[in-house]
DNA sequence: AAGTATGCCAACCGCTGAATC
DNA sequence: TGATTCAGCGGTTGGCATACT
């Protein structure tokens, strides 16, 4: 019995498949082939008529989703490596839910396995912290600890790569995904301890985010401060830089109203210098 | 060992904007 | 110019797998 039709406990019958309406659910093997088949000499776009002339009583929508995530050449499956955690993170807080602009910069992911990464993982990390995903506090958990963190565990990654006297590249220099190029040409621009995932540094990202200054550059003065004393000191005298959203919509947010970074941590966050309750709930998670 | 909770992921649904008639 | 169709996107759901009690 095929598998996805085991997974979602029914299959239908051949009654169902012919003349009572769309077919639904998972797809067979068989269905793969002919819209496999069709795509390879017919090319994408057109899904109605490609459903049509491919034998598949499916819609379009069904065909072309089913052609995006999962028959598309190229397409990767099985985790996202820290990279592209990182990336997601990053492009999330420019892009917010924008899945599908999100996913172009991660070639070969899909936008609904990153919806659902951010889903199943991020948004867990926000309900564990009693606060919504789109909240300041949340927002900057995951600038000043999970970013931070995750370029940290790549620069770890990376040194014991190097270790082993770069026998094989890093992963992310063989990677299919684009790596910015100052992480591939020089480790220790991008894993300088006061690294700010830097947007610049990708031409792809550049190109997605066109014509827009780069907010992340203007972050260096606020990662990881030595106490937080500069932080609120740069954000009431409003002399830090303040990066702006691109969509208008959310982004972190935080050049409007500040973050309380004290009150945060007497709250129990504690994240500045580290937040080893976070640190352990990010490793958990990874 | 059995029951329950949670994680994960594939797929569907509904909305929106663009293209076409 | 309005109606219709289509493609694409983001949100949501359903069900299996696994962990936990």
């Amino acid at each position: 019995m095929d598998s996805q039709v085991r997974k979602y406990g029914y299959a239908r019958t051949e009654s169902e498949d012919q003349g009572m309406g769309v077919r639904k659910g998972p797809w067979t093997i068989d269905e793969d082939s002919l819209l496999a088949q069709y795509i390879t000499i017919h090319g994408e776009g057109h899904w109605n008529t490609a459903a049509r002339r491919a034998g598949l009583n499916r819609t379009g929508k069904s065909c072309r989703l089913r052609w995006l995530n999962y028959l598309r050449p190229n397409v990767r499956r099985g985790n996202l490596t820290l990279e592209e955690q990182l990336l997601i993170l990053q492009l999330h807080s420019r892009l917010g839910n924008r899945w599908s602009k999100i996913a172009q910069q991660l070639p070969g992911r899909t936008d609904n396995e990153i919806k659902n990464y951010w889903r199943t993982r991020v948004q867990k990390q926000a309900k564990q912290l009693k606060c919504d995903v789109n909240s300041e506090q949340f927002r900057d958990t995951m600038r000043y600890v999970w970013i931070p963190q995750l370029s940290e565990k790549i620069r770890a990654e990376s040194e014991s790569h190097m270790d082993e006297l770069t026998a094989s590249p890093p992963s992310y220099c063989s990677g299919q995904i684009d790596i910015p190029v100052a992480a591939s040409e020089s480790g220790s621009d991008l894993f300088d301890p006061n690294f700010i995932p830097d947007m610049s540094v990708s031409s792809a990202l550049s190109d997605a985010l066109d014509a827009q200054a780069s907010p992340w550059s203007d972050l260096t003065d606020y990662q990881n401060p030595p106490c937080g004393q500069y932080y609120s000191d740069s954000m009431q005298n409003g002399s830090g830089s303040c990066p702006e959203n691109d969509s208008g919509s959310w982004g972190w947010g935080w050049c409007q109203d500040g973050v309380d970074m004290q009150a945060m941590e007497q709250e129990g966050y504690g994240f500045i210098g580290g937040g080893e309750s976070l640190e352990s709930l990010w490793n958990e998670e990874n």
